[in-house]
RNA sequence: GGGCCUGUAGCUCAGUUGGUUAGAGCGCACGCCUGAUAAGCGUGAGGUCAGAGGUUCAACUCCUCUCAGGCCCA
């Protein structure tokens, strides 16, 4: 006989999935479920690779979820779904962790320590946490293939992106450019836009207004100030929130639309003016400042342009041939700070640069890699340009060209690594040239599924629009080297290498056996020059490369495309589904689609008309604190995965993710949540399955052929077939559509209200009495309905549903599809559905109107008067009873418009009667409301119903109005939404009767339990009572035997004899006193 | 300053294409059950749907603005 293990009661809530783990080893079932699957379609999912090089936080947990669910969803639905680890290795992230190791910071002391040691250590470093990444992804269940990964540091991979950045190369989509960028001092390198979105930070930066001398107006030299000797009459307001750039200053830029204006003191103590944009007269100077200053004139910024000024520091002498202190027209000049008037510094500002280009103006760059002056400029040689603000400030003031200085608090971009303020700066820099096909990638982007669509269309379609291109070389140390060679002759000579075959046959030998393509091995090789008639040697330009051009090479990298595995790659792409944290925006999901995009038809299935490379992405948000904050290491409140885990159990915590809320809204990890929903509703199944299935099934129930079939079964159970199929064909539709949160509260919903606490709760004693047909119905039911069950909650909770699945089935459910276990259709099912919901509207209606009477369930009733409106007649009278056993009523009766009790009113359906009478809407309702009961008698049987209101006549229909009946009785009644329940309170002898017999058997009950009995003995049972409680037990003894299990029932005087157990009982007021005694 | 998201009961969240008593869980109050029992169930009280305008016969729902919070960008 079949033996259904019993859950254990009292152990951890983490030892159940802590064994099925040990199970899933030992039987290498993710192996075993990918096997099952051999030769079905692909269902394509793309593991964006971790950096391995920190513990993985909670939020981590939350995006291996989401991947893991819809893959295993799609699995179960039938599709091979592989899932390749991987891992990305190079990157600044990984130098940072080697050089806290190290206890060494900069280029410079890692050339110091050697390159060769320090990239030696960077490899070494980067699986320093991929066994905290490994044991955490198995904990969670997150099944991917970690004996397989792709590793982006291997030679393999390398080699596949060296081809990528050929064949970019190759259609001229990769070039050497000068550019401004956000560049890091402490890590010596440029960072690109999407790195530099992580470093926003808010800062107190100088805010200084400096006034300084025009010498040259209009073409006339300006003259000396009478009051203060050496100095112009005229000045122009700057204003600046980066003083250090002061010192490279070469020319000041206004807007040629703008309106300036003249200002003079009225005191005459300093008859110098200063020049201003109009709109900032009142920010700079002070609302009251006409009390102070007259208006000596007002001039556009057109006119300005060509007057010359005095530069502020004159440390730098100017290059020749180039323009210098000279005032240019530049439209991106605004009027929302400052002065209207902007400094510029060419090689410190991307909007100088380009200003620079366009005047001829002087560079100057007196800022040295490490973002330090010159040791030769006075007084703040040697110093970090940020560092030098104050001194500076102070030197502005010493010459009398200080207007005023404050402190601005703004963001301003940090390295997202190691935090340093970041400085503009004139870097070179290879470039991918992804603006020529932004709208290209616009239009792949349009065809992607994103979930949530706003993040698509918003936060990352808006972003392409305004596609720059992307800075790709990194000026470090531990990345793929740039395969690009320039001839030392002659720069515009240039190869790009795209394969280990290439360079060998470039250099003329063989690579050796231990072939590293990684710095400083690859720096070595090196040829001559094949352009014609030039004698240069080719080295290599000495960058690597932005670690995301890594991670979004992964579709073809991963299968050393097209060195190898053409075949499975292009089964393999372009991906269905990719899942990653809304962070990834600028990050992993532009680099994928910025080289697949760039590569074309480069690529297979990579066609302009596609979606690739990814066709669906679900893109989760920020997982905060209980109070709604963001976590972080400095607040202290970042949540450690493994704790949570250990408490709660993991299903519980990935339930409660994806259910919390929608999984593109941030959402709070409470803990106290976690126990309300998901541990309890995980401790429902267990209590159904342990405390009424498994528990009586072993009493001798096993599936099989003596179980009637679903069409043979209580009605009862057909419904809630027929609900396991309507919340199957949603669940499936739901996580199809790739939506977890619906799905999660679909089952959790569904397990609780109508497995539990409907079909479970009245269906218990039907579990008691073994080998009937009811009770075969019943177990089979509710066997199909957890089967089931666990197949649907599967992708969410994997653990407790493969445990429960192999007790009921045998089977693991992972190895399952995801579908009923029998579905077989149920006649009738929506209308089975309909009329068994409005049977649980009248239950709840029934028992707020015994509250109201203040009448107990436990004292039958006679009879409950209901009105059900839109459910099937028939099916509800063959419901009834169920509403009568759980309302503890003799009689369920529906009323019909031809009882003499029942009047009828007219309930306006405005939607309907909305289109038919538009404005005179409200009148309408109002005309039907009022229609007397025998009106709307006569409409039932069918005569026409015409409304005129205000001269408009339409004819009404059924749709127009509902017909809700009302018992107009003294009976007591509670209505809602058109369903109506009139109880009768009336408590007959009889009635009076039966209710204390059902107080006695529930004393018994209490007895019985309380004196250890198990709840298959029997019992003797002796009651001793009055005339009251003698009728009693005359009336009703063969009943309450039967139900307490007695197979002796006496009633006496006087009670006498040894019992296991004797109480006086209160039985609704009546003493009596109860003695039972197990009989062996 | 720009883009996107969010604001509904004490708390966490639902609320279909606008349709007239705005729902659930938790918590709370009261009660039931005692064959799921260190469980289970019911009833009830809680909301001017952030605020102000507008469109409409009708707005939590659509539009505009404001306020508050968040993410991303300048």
């Amino acid at each position: 006989m079949t033996h259904f293990t019993l859950l254990p009661t009292d152990r951890p809530a983490d030892a159940l999935e802590l064994e099925m783990l040990e199970r899933w080893r030992s039987e290498r079932l993710f192996e075993r479920t990918l096997a099952a699957r051999e030769g079905a379609p692909s269902y394509v999912f793309f593991e964006g690779p971790p950096t391995a090089n920190g513990r993985p936080g909670i939020h981590h947990v939350f995006a291996r979820t989401l991947k893991d669910l819809f893959c295993r969803h799609r699995a179960m639905k039938g599709f091979r779904v592989d899932r390749k680890a991987g891992w990305d290795t190079h990157g600044l992230p990984v130098e940072i962790e080697v050089e806290k190791q190290l206890g060494i910071s900069g280029k410079q002391q890692i050339e110091e320590l050697g390159v060769a040691e320090f990239n030696r250590l960077s490899r070494e470093s980067v699986f320093k946490y991929r066994g905290d990444w490994e044991r955490l992804s198995e904990r969670i269940g997150y099944w991917l293939d970690y004996e397989h990964p792709y590793v982006t540091y291997t030679n393999d991979y390398v080699e596949s992106v060296w081809w990528a950045l050929k064949t970019l190369h190759d259609k001229d989509l990769l070039y050497r450019g000068h550019k401004i960028l956000p560049y890091c001092p402490r890590c010596g390198t440029a960072l690109s836009s999407h790195e530099v979105a992580q470093g926003y930070e808010d800062v107190a930066d100088p805010s200084v207004y400096v006034a300084l001398d025009l010498v040259q107006a209009g073409g006339a030299e300006v003259p000396e100030s009478a009051v203060k000797a050496g100095r112009t009459l005229r000045r122009i307001l700057v204003w600046t929130t980066t003083p250090w750039t002061l010192v490279s200053n070469v020319a000041l830029a206004v807007n040629p639309e703008l309106e300036y204006v003249e200002l003079r003191r009225k005191d005459m103590k300093d008859d110098r003016t200063i020049i201003l944009v109009e709109t900032r007269v009142k920010a700079v100077l002070g609302d009251d400042f006409e009390s102070r200053w007259e208006r000596v004139g007002s001039l556009t910024g057109a006119e300005m342009v060509g007057w010359r000024y005095a530069r502020p520091f004159d440390w730098i002498a100017y290059p020749d041939g180039k323009e210098h202190e000279v005032i240019v027209g530049e439209k991106f000049v605004l009027a929302d700070d400052g002065s209207g008037v902007v400094h510029m510094a060419p090689a410190f500002g991307a909007d100088d640069y380009q200003a620079g280009l366009r005047h001829n103006l002087a560079f100057l760059q007196p800022v040295g890699a490490r973002g330090e002056f010159p040791d030769d400029l006075p007084l703040v040689g040697g110093m970090f340009v940020k560092q030098a603000d104050p001194l500076l400030i102070e030197e502005l003031k010493r010459r009398d060209v200080l207007w005023k200085a404050g402190t601005i608090t703004h963001p301003y971009p940090h390295c997202w690594r190691c935090g340093t303020p970041l400085l503009y700066y004139a870097r070179t820099s290879w470039f991918i040239r992804t603006s020529s096909y932004k709208d290209e990638m616009l239009a792949r982007n349009a065809r992607m599924n994103w979930n949530p669509p706003e993040v698509g269309e918003g936060r990352f379609g808006e972003w392409l629009k305004n596609n720059i291109d992307w800075a790709i070389s990194r000026d470090r140390f531990w990345g793929t080297p740039l395969p690009v060679w320039v001839c030392e002759q002659e720069k515009t000579h240039v190869t790009a290498v795209g394969s280990f075959d290439e360079l060998a046959q470039r250099t003329g030998r063989a690579l050796p056996g231990d072939f590293d393509p990684h710095k400083p091995q690859i720096d070595a090789y090196e040829w001559e020059c094949t352009v014609a008639n030039c004698t240069g040697r080719m080295r290599r330009t000495p960058e690597v490369i932005d670690t995301w051009f890594d991670s979004g090479s992964m579709p073809f990298a991963q299968w050393h495309y097209p060195f190898e595995n053409a075949e499975q790659f292009a089964a393999q792409y372009p991906a269905d589904f990719i899942a990653e944290g809304v962070d990834q925006t600028r990050g992993w999901f532009y680099s994928l689609l910025a080289i697949a995009t760039g590569l074309g038809d480069a690529l297979p299935n990579n066609g302009s008309d596609t979606a690739a490379p990814y066709r669906s992405v679900v893109v989760n948000d920020l997982v905060l604190d209980a109070a709604g904050q963001k976590m972080s290491k400095s607040k202290g409140n970042t949540v450690d995965p493994w704790e949570v885990i250990e408490r709660h159990g993991v299903d519980a915590v990935r339930l409660f993710l994806c259910a919390s809320s929608a999984v593109w809204v941030p959402r709070k990890f409470d803990e106290r949540l976690i126990r309300e929903q998901a541990v309890r509703a995980l401790l429902t199944l267990k209590n159904v399955y342990s405390g009424i299935f498994a528990q009586y099934a072993n009493f001798g129930w096993t599936p099989g052929a003596d179980d009637p079939a679903p069409a043979e079964r209580p009605l009862l159970d057909r419904w809630m077939l027929a609900r396991l199929a309507t919340v199957t064909q949603r669940a499936d539709a739901a996580l199809t559509g790739y939506d977890a949160t619906a799905a999660a509260r679909l089952l959790l919903d569904f397990f609780d209200d109508d497995v539990a606490n409907w079909y479970v709760r009245l269906s218990r004693s039907r579990f008691y009495e073994m080998e009937t047909a009811d009770n075969r119905a019943a177990f089979a039911t509710l066997h199909e309905v957890l089967v089931t069950y666990c197949r649907l909650l599967a992708p969410f909770a994997p653990f407790i549903t493969d445990w429960l699945h192999r007790e009921l089935t045998g089977d693991s459910v992972h190895l399952a599809s995801y579908a009923m276990l029998t579905s077989q259709p149920v006649p009738e099912a929506g209308a089975l559905e309909t009329a068994m919901e409005a049977i649980r509207t009248l239950s709840t209606l029934g028992r707020a109107a015994r509250e109201q009477a203040k009448i107990k369930v436990r004292q039958p009733l006679s009879r409950l008067l209901c009105v059900a409106p839109g459910a099937s007649e028939a099916l509800l009278r063959d419901l009834a009873p169920l509403l009568a056993a759980e309302l503890n009523v003799k009689q369920v009766d529906f009323a019909t418009s031809g009882d003499a009790l029942v009047t009828l009113e007219a309930k306006p359906n405005f939607r309907a009667l909305g289109k038919k009478f538009g404005k005179l809407t409200p009148q309408a309702a109002a005309a039907v409301e009022s229609y007397a009961s025998e009106h709307l008698r006569t409409f039932e049987h069918g005569d026409a119903l015409m409304l005129t209101v205000e001269g408009v006549t339409h004819a009404l229909d059924a749709e127009d109005f509902t017909i809700i009946r009302r018992a107009a009785t003294e009976l007591v009644v509670e209505e809602h939404g058109g369903f109506f329940a009139a109880l009768d309170p009336e408590v007959t002898p009889e009635l009076r009767q039966e209710g204390l017999a059902r107080e006695l058997i529930s004393r018994v009950q209490r007895m019985r339990k309380e004196a250890g009995l198990a709840v298959s003995d029997r019992i003797v049972l002796t009651v001793v009572g009055g005339d009251e409680v003698r009728r009693m037990v005359d009336h009703h003894g063969p009943w309450i035997a039967s139900e307490v299990l007695a197979s002796g029932l006496s009633f006496a005087d006087d009670p006498d004899g040894r019992y296991h157990a004797a109480q006086d009982a209160d039985l609704d007021g009546i003493p009596a006193r109860i003695a039972i005694t197990r009989n062996d």
